[in-house]
DNA sequence: CTCCTTTCGTGGTTATAACAACATAAATTT
DNA sequence: AAATTTATGTTGTTATAACCACGAAAGGAG
């Protein structure tokens, strides 16, 4: 087990070796290489482990009804990722997770996880765990926030604006290209770039590629 | 403290009469009342408590910077509220906590919780929260998966179809009137019962009130 | 530097949803 | 049961965003 590359995942942090080594050793944590474009849990089955990317990184897919593939979000190295799925059982995935290079997957079961008996080390992963799933439920609950806006305008300044108490300035840079801030939000890419050119000449923000300025 | 109506909440659950009092006497556990429409958390301020709701209900209002209201979510009787926040410090709150009716809040500092020693007790109670976390996770990706498609039909057909996947049927009936329901796809509800009209006459739902029929 | 690819903005067209106003039906109150 | 309120459906109008096609700009690779 490559445990320095372990120690590094959000859900070991702040795990010494040594404590890694005795979860390995009370309840596994087995490893799996994917090849690109892999399905590593396809939609439909139910889970119970917590997947976490060693190296690489993994896509999760939505394909609705009528085969719209659209991407929900890329895990990163160190990310975990079907952990809500894990921690709530029977449920079946909505989604695929598909190995978007090839990766290395460690695989965590929770309920072991659960039924171990306590430890100092044990506690370190239930916080993790607990701060991994609260932080992912801060993000999903922004972003259905600004994507309640009926408006591309509406939209663009809930997220802006947010961005900018964030980031406490009102010059902001974003993570996103233009196609990858209309998915998040929820438009059409050149449908924003339209509404970005009326709101700047509007003088509501001024902008250059990624970065942003709110004039407040 | 009224145990019995604690013993009832989704934090507490599992948990003896004697477990509670050993947590109360160990960290604490303040209860509040607030009459109707008193502000219990507001957007802005960084919380440490998980809050309980021991009787009555609570809503989460979402304020956007033009005044626009909306209601995010009703928390009712035994649920918790503000988890997330609680679980990561100092991210200031989005939105308003406010009594939808007289109620009595309990508040569960986090913080305390995890610097607990080792207990069966305090394992509960994590995972416990976990599970909350978890299940709250679920719920709000599904939802965005719902308000994904860019039409009022795709977005029925992706609530729809996952309703019917989760009874196990085709005959549904949903939590919702007409305007919850269109709040919660972020669509005016009278374009919703025009769209739901027409689905019916293409022949793809059949549909009385909240109880649906997928043709599939 | 040139070629190629990707990203971004623009214009025009069309489909769609928001909005407003009203009608009908259902539920609640008295 | 009548009256009031609330929920739902209907119609027409208008604003808006999706969609399509294109061109310009930026970035990378040879």
């Amino acid at each position: 087990m490559n445990y320095s590359s372990l120690r590094h995942t959000s859900i070991f942090e702040c795990c010494a070796k040594a404590e890694i080594e005795s979860i390995e050793n009370a309840i596994g944590l087995p490893v799996k290489r994917y090849k690109k474009d892999e399905i590593i849990l396809h939609a439909g089955e139910c889970v119970e482990n917590i997947c976490i990317v060693l190296s690489g990184s993994v896509r999760i897919d939505s394909n609705d009804i009528r085969g719209n593939r659209s991407i929900l979000k890329i895990v990163k190295r160190g990310e975990v990722f079907a952990e809500a799925y894990a921690c709530i059982p029977d449920v079946p995935l909505m989604v695929d997770a598909v190995a978007n290079e090839p990766c290395e997957i460690v695989f965590l079961n929770v309920a072991k996880l659960f039924s171990l008996p306590e430890s100092e080390t044990k506690n370190k992963l239930l916080k993790n765990l607990v701060a991994i799933s609260s932080k992912k439920n801060l993000h999903l609950s922004a972003r259905i926030l600004h994507t309640a806006s009926k408006t591309i305008r509406g939209r663009v300044l809930s997220y802006l604006s947010q961005e900018a108490t964030k980031q406490n300035s009102r010059f902001i840079t974003i993570p996103f290209n233009r196609q990858q801030m209309a998915d998040y939000l929820s438009v059409e890419r050149s449908a924003l770039s339209k509404e970005l050119g009326k709101m700047k000449a509007d003088g509501l923000i001024d902008y250059h590629k990624s970065t942003f300025k709110l004039t407040l």
